[in-house]
Formats: structure tokens, C-alpha cells, sequence
DNA sequence: GTTAAATACGATCTTTTTTGTCGTATTTGA
DNA sequence: TCAAATACGACAAAAAAGATCGTATTTAAC
């Protein structure tokens, strides 16, 4: 999917909130649920998950919690969607059936290929842009400018 | 929001169909329903709030239909998504109160300015791709390149 | 060792959103 | 007058999203 529901928003909030933290301290969902509200449950799923995938990493026990497991600029936003909420996806018809692959309407669509193209590019943009652009970089760091790919959509949308 | 849902998917598929006819032939919702297996009353609906936004053109009575009425070059899919969906918004956050303004969440909320920006970037997106360039230039016509806007993505974060 | 605090994970329930359907009225050409 | 079409409001069904419960496991501290 394309949106950013309650999974991807605890995420979010959560990588955000460990980002700023020292490297190696960690972060129970005790501690994101008292400082932002999210509902303790929901948000511990998100983390795990988010563990499992080596996004983060966990550290179980006592004094346990999570820390961040990866570089968030060499995490793509599509990328952290798709772990949350499965394959980027404009329309339901788009992103089960293999990559990119076939729509399922009864057998007469006249907008596949519209739908697809916009799916594209939606792809390629989210695709392009780091966790660590989006969530803004603290410090320094090189900026880059993450923007929609430039090629012209019409000449695209017949290939 | 954000995503082609069914009412923008019957939308979609309407006006590609129509834009095909001969100027002031009509179209009526049964004939969509028989071509491309949409549901009858739903499609309707979508038809009905499209002409009173005169993106359509009803003609009522026994041989009825509805027919194209405005450019589809000067229609862009965010102003066809907003008629149908509402306020373009990538997160439920966003778009309700006043235009692009307050989050809800609790009060302690640290993503809201990265999410108001992705928010930003798919708004002018869509906003600068017109519904005839997204169902393919029929004939000739001028064409355009519709891509995500070219600021630097962060520089505008900190506005 | 016992306890407390934390992650791990499955199952279920509730709520919200989406989608479709029904009923009835109105228009208009034949 | 009838038939075919749009016009709309209200409701129902289905699907998706979200939250919660229950229980197990890990690990530091006492
Ligand atoms: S069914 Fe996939 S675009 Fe219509
Ligand atoms: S509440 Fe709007 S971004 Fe978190």
C-alpha cells in the first residue's frame, strides 16, 4: 500500500526518537508509549518486525529495547513500507501477482496501463528517498535531492 | 487520500471511454457497467458527483447519458482525486482541518514535519499530472513532462 | 534462585473504512 | 402514457485497520 497508516507512523516515530539517541543505547516501547502515546501493543509488533528485517536491532531482557540496526540512508522509504505494509501499491490491482505484474478485473480494463505507469512512478520516487532524508539528517551528512524520475511519462507509458 | 480506490478506478475508467467518443455523443452507465463489468450503481454514484462538479456533462431522460465537460489537460488527478476522495492526503493526519494544517495526534507527535512534506511532494505530483496525460494522449496534443517538483527536499523541510 | 522488566508472538476482538445495494423520485424522448 | 435514463438518500454487507489479550521467553538485579 501507498499510505502511511498507524504501522508505518509508529515506525517513523520510533526511528526518529532512536536516531537521536547514542549509538549503542537502547529504546523499550515502554519508553515511545509514554513519550508519544502509541498504544504499547501495536507499537511492539512494529519493532519487532522491524528486528526481524535488521532494521533494528533488539535486545531482549531486563533492561532490554531497541536500537537502530541499519543505515536509515541506505534505507529507502519504499523499502520500510514494504516491510510494514507489503509492496508499494496505487491500486489494489497492482503489486500481488509477482512484481509489477498483471491487474485482476473480470478481464476488460481500459486503464491498466495508466494505473501501472502512476504505480511506476510512485515506486521510483519512494524508492529514491531515505528513511534518513525523510525523518530530516540531524547533523551533517551529504544531502541529496530526492525528486520523481525525470523521464517523460508518455513516452514511458507506451513502452 | 491517496490511493486509487474503487470510485477513482470507475472514474478512470469512464472518462478513458468517453474521451473516445465523437463531441457530444453520450455515454450512459449502463453501457459502462455491460463494457467493463463495473457495478451499475456505484459507477453511477462516481458519474453523478463528477457532472455536478462539471467534470462530466449529464443529459437526462430516455436516451441520457453523460459526456466529457472540461479538458481533461486542465483536469489534474489531484483535483479528480479530491472530488472523489477529498483532500489529497498521505496520512489521516493531514488534509482535514484546513489545508495542510494541524496534526491530531495527542499533542507529542515528532514526524510531523517529515510527513508534512512527503505530504507536500505527492500533492504537487498530482497536482501538475493532468487526467488526459495519465490516460495517454489520444492523438496529438502537446505533451508535458509531469514529475515530482525539483526543490531540494531538504531545504524545504526546515521552512 | 527468584523476581521484575523487557521482548516475542499468536489469536481474537473491535472499530473504521470501503463497497455495494435498494427504494424512490425525476426527467425526457418516443 | 410508457420506457429508459439520471438523481439521491438510506441502508447493508464486506473488507481492512487497529487495538487488546494471553502466554512464553529472555536477562539483569537482588
Ligand atoms: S483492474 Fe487494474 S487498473 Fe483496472
Ligand atoms: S500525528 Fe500527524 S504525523 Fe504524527
Amino acid at each position: 500500500m501507498n499510505k502511511i497508516n498507524r504501522k508505518l507512523e509508529y515506525a517513523l516515530i520510533g526511528l526518529k526518537h532512536m536516531r537521536a539517541k547514542a549509538p549503542g543505547e537502547l529504546t523499550s516501547v515502554k519508553e515511545l508509549a509514554s513519550a508519544y502515546g502509541v498504544p504499547f501493543d501495536a507499537a511492539s509488533r512494529v519493532m519487532q518486525v522491524l528486528a526481524q528485517k535488521g532494521v533494528l536491532i533488539s535486545e531482549q531482557g531486563a533492561h532490554g529495547g531497541y536500537m537502530i540496526g541499519r543505515d536509515l540512508a541506505r534505507l529507502s522509504y519504499a523499502e520500510l513500507s514494504e516491510i510494514l505494509l507489503g509492496k508499494v501499491a496505487i491500486a489494489r490491482c497492482i503489486g500481488d501477482s509477482a512484481d509489477e505484474g498483471a491487474c485482476e478485473m473480470r478481464g476488460s480494463c481500459n486503464i491498466v496501463t495508466p494505473v501501472q505507469m502512476l504505480n511506476r512512478k510512485i515506486n521510483e520516487f519512494y524508492r529514491g528517498l531515505s528513511v534518513a532524508e525523510l525523518l530530516g539528517v540531524p547533523s551533517s551528512k551529504k544531502k541529496r535531492e530526492p525528486e520523481m524520475p525525470q523521464q517523460n511519462f508518455e513516452a514511458e507509458a507506451e513502452a
